[in-house]
DNA sequence: ATGATTTCTTAAACTGGTTTAAGATTGGTT
DNA sequence: AACCAATCTTAAACCAGTTTAAGAAATCAT
């Protein structure tokens, strides 16, 4: 069984041959690292499911700041969703952070399978709850939790991210910048 | 027609008997101002559409202070999902800020409804999407935007809102202190 | 209406986190 | 191996937002 189809038995249980109609949907594609996958302002026309290596989604603020949103990898979806189902001008920049192979999905694709295959429709529903819950976790830490929390729960709930993402862009992600983390990890091991 | 059948025609076309199906499993509750729907810890057996009223949804930190996290109105759903989908605690307290009538909906309905009416599956499923969205600008918007950009983000995306919640209420809700709001207010006046 | 309670404002002292800057360390490229 | 660029660390000055406190204004209960 591919990855892909484990990952989807992860969720909920689908036969293997309807698993398949998704599969014939899905594109390989690489990237190499600190290359992008999408641009603010384009139109996405897929999204993605990592085999291998690492992407970053992040904005960039009124003043040119850099704003992480999402670390995604291995086994895990990304892409501009709103951007992808609204088919809306992208917000978010997309850019590998290791040389990275992913499934692409065509919003074309993506339609069909919505229409034509109720396990894929039930299929992205749980990743979209799922994804809700995590949205809202994340919203209740940035208004409960300090910046040190905010640190400590990364490295509890990511602990190989961590290991593979630069601590710049860990700081960025939990909403503080690169020499405070590093203040507060000094603290830490003091 | 009922205004909770306007608001499911307002997300999607659904046949007024189908619709009928949905309404019959509501069942009617009211809750004076400062009175609970749901407190953390409890297990969340329902889930409410307001018609008229407002709620809010809030925590409180390992420091016992209070952080609102969402402020329901009308033709709003509100409760705790996590709780109610996936039959754990409630991490949630949920108030009522003003006398508030809600439809209510049985975690056994729903998942009747579920099962039994695809029409309810295909809202949910766009509920849920949309809560998704909402959740990620939230989360862009804690990380990129000063104190002052998200109050007057809530300003003016919340209008009606605005007029009805405390500062107090509204401080919480965009992570700021109710002080420091109002020099914010002060100063925009002068 | 009246008093009691909660909310809102103002202001001074304070703190968590930023900025700036410079040096040390790591990593990528040839 | 050696260079160049990017990341990480440290520290001092700084600022956005908090804390504390006390008075003013609005809201609530009787």
């Amino acid at each position: 069984m591919t990855p892909f189809a484990q990952h989807i038995q992860s969720i909920l249980p689908v036969a293997e041959e309807r698993i398949a109609l998704i599969e014939n949907r899905l594109i390989e594609k690489q990237c190499a690292r600190k290359e992008h996958f999408l641009r603010a302002g384009e139109l996405a026309k897929s999204v993605y499911f990592i085999t291998s290596g690492c992407v970053r989604t992040y904005i960039y603020d009124l003043n040119g700041a850099e704003h992480n949103i999402t670390f995604s990898m291995e086994n895990w979806w990304f892409g501009d969703l709103q951007s992808f189902i609204k088919q809306t001008p992208a917000s978010f920049y997309i850019q590998a952070l290791e040389p990275t192979s992913v499934l692409s999905i065509h919003k074309k694709s993506w339609d069909y399978l919505m229409l034509e295959v109720p396990e894929f429709s039930d299929y992205t529903r749980a990743l979209f709850r799922n994804t809700m819950f995590a949205h809202e976790n994340r919203i209740v830490q940035n208004l409960s939790f300090t910046a040190e929390e905010r640190y400590q729960f990364f490295l509890a709930h990511y602990p190989n991210l961590s290991q593979r993402i630069s601590q710049k862009h860990i700081a960025s992600y939990i909403g503080i910048t690169p020499e405070f983390l590093s203040m507060l990890r000094s603290r830490r091991t003091e």
